[in-house]
RNA sequence: CGCGGGGUGGAGCAGUCUGGUAGCUCGCCGGGCUCAUAACCCGGAGGUCGCGGGUUCAAAUCCCGCCCCCGCUACCA
């Protein structure tokens, strides 16, 4: 039984652009995170956000014609809207533009003043735009008889001398080293872990961490003409929205897990302990790099102009499916690609006639043999299944590993479909003398499906809350209530069809 | 010598760390059942586990070499 915190947190989203399918996916993943946490009874806090500084905001919003603030109003808008109908269950949104953010980033600018990290020095050097960054020499290439950024190729990158904050990462080597080895699951897949090793390994420079060339962001404090670079600004709003630095901010802090893209690993596990250690603010628990999703192969998008638009996927077979899917299909700990046909496929074969299936045909038996109340019933081998795939399903979902939690879910649900072929009820209907094994049989079965719902919901929490009413259950159970939940006597309604078959 | 991921029956994947009957989903063929969304269940066909060496009683799994594909280069998480 356990009651522990549970503070997760994706990445904020660049105000630049609108919601695409891989944005959804990292929110989808870490809202499963989030649900299984609290099917397990975590005190959960999920917090989600925008990043809405920089360049590029500001070109966008002066080529709309309109402020900085009206554009990214109107972007957060869109992405929180992207949200809401995907079921993303955040508690919390923060925004880098809002006071509360602003406060945290002055305050541990302030600390890490405090701790001799933070000097000012002038920089020359290769600035890259497209990054809003300098580059050493070893970063660039030779395109074309000019040294580019490999990230921007077509920009040019500009030689330039800049007077600049720089903070003191140099320092933090050794503790972070130090981190590492005490803490190897601080970064999470394993694979990710010796990328950063060998950054680290590699030896720190000090970053800069201001810019005067960034009119959009928020001010350096005592130094007007000096914004806060983007990732000292971003990284932040993990512990602004806990409240920091008023009191009461550590019933959040240390976040429990960033669930990030594979790209910013070097950010979260580098830059962001190093900023905290400074700061003498505890240290995230740990980081989650997953991976991406392609779309078939690239093709499409380069050729032909065929655009995966997250509405339209979205709307194939609903957002719940969607979510099923990504989260099915694509490995959490690891890249993926997308295909239309494989999300039909999928969501007949798992969803339409697998789990949907078996409701109905579940409800149906109880309707007709039992006046849709589920009879008292002893364990059966079926309850067997149920506590294995629990085992299973646990112990994927603890490593985070979703796609397997979904197809333990997914086996028990066949498991389930195999076991009325096996006990065939509706011969035991047929035979008065054998009404104690039907009872057997609809016991077992009713008790699989709440299983199966309840392992399932943090995918499809929407149909498989409909499908616990349906057993007559009013709340989602706890997942430790599953093995041993009893529901005789519950009244059982059949509904329409969960997951409807495409028609043809 | 750039870095990383990957090459397993028609398709998509698991298994590789901790060697020992090659497994899953979809598709295909045949059969069964009728509670159910033409769903469900059973059986079958189909693979020299990229190639070549090595270690071993035994290798998809460990070691060495090679080939091929993909990302790192689309202001994409």
């Amino acid at each position: 039984m356990s009651s522990e915190k549970y503070y997760i947190t994706t990445a904020i989203d660049y105000a630049n652009g609108e919601p695409h399918i891989g944005h959804a996916f990292e929110k989808i993943g870490a809202d499963v995170m989030a649900r299984y946490h609290r099917l397990k009874g975590d005190r959960v806090h999920f917090l989600m956000g925008m990043d809405e500084h920089g360049l590029k905001v500001l070109q966008s919003a002066t080529a709309e014609g309109i402020s900085p603030q009206q554009w990214v109003d109107r972007i957060a808008a869109s992405f929180e809207k992207a949200w809401r109908e995907l079921l993303i269950s955040n508690e919390d949104f923060i925004r880098t533009t809002q006071p509360r953010h602003h406060a945290a980033v002055h305050e541990l600018i302030r600390r890490m003043t405090a701790a001799d990290d933070l000097y000012k020095a002038s920089y020359t050097g290769h600035y890259c735009v497209g990054c809003e960054a300098f580059k050493k020499e070893d970063e660039l290439e030779n395109i074309d008889g000019q040294l580019r950024c490999p990230l921007h190729p077509t920009r040019e990158i500009e030689w330039t001398q800049e007077e600049n904050w720089f903070f003191r990462l140099s320092r933090y080597q050794e503790r972070l080293l130090k981190l590492l080895d005490e803490k190897p699951q601080f970064i999470e897949p394993e694979m990710r872990r010796n990328e950063i090793r060998r950054v680290i390994e590699g030896g720190l420079d000090d970053i800069s961490v201001s810019r005067t060339k960034l009119p959009w962001g928020i001010p350096w404090p005592g130094d007007a003409d000096h914004t806060v670079y983007v990732w000292l600004d971003a990284l932040t709003n993990y512990l602004a929205a806990t409240g920091f630095p008023a009191d009461g901010y550590q019933d959040l802090w240390p976040a429990t897990v960033h669930v990030i893209g594979k790209d910013i690993t070097r950010f979260h596990c580098v830059y962001w302990p190093a900023f905290l250690m400074s700061a003498d603010v505890a240290i995230h628990e740990g980081v989650w790099g997953h991976g991406f999703i392609n779309f078939g192969g690239g093709k499409l998008s380069k050729s032909g102009g065929v655009r995966v638009e997250l509405s339209e996927t979205m709307n194939r077979h609903g957002p719940e499916a969607l979510r099923y899917y990504l989260m099915a299909d694509v490995p959490w700990n690891g890249d993926g690609d997308l295909s239309l046909e494989r999300f039909d496929d999928r969501y007949v074969a798992d969803l339409a006639n697998n789990v949907g299936n078996l409701v109905n045909r579940t409800l149906s038996m109880i309707e007709r043999y039992r006046g849709g109340v589920v009879p008292k019933a002893g364990r059966t081998s079926l309850d067997q299944s149920i506590a294995s795939a629990v085992v299973r399903y646990r112990a994927a979902m603890d490593a985070n590993f979703l796609h397997h939690g979904a197809a333990a879910a997914i086996e028990l649900a066949s498991a389930a479909n195999g076991y009325i072929e096996e006990r065939a009820p509706w011969s035991q209907a047929k035979d008065a003398t054998r009404a104690a094994d039907l009872d057997e049989t609809l016991g077992a079965l009713a008790r699989g499906l709440a299983a199966v719902s309840t392992m399932l919901s943090p995918y499809l929490p929407e149909r498989m809350s409909e499908s616990l009413r349906r057993l007559g259950l009013s709340d989602v159970p706890r997942l430790d209530e599953v093995v041993t939940l009893d529901l005789a006597g519950k009244s059982v309604t059949r509904g329409d069809i969960l997951f409807p078959r495409p028609e043809e």
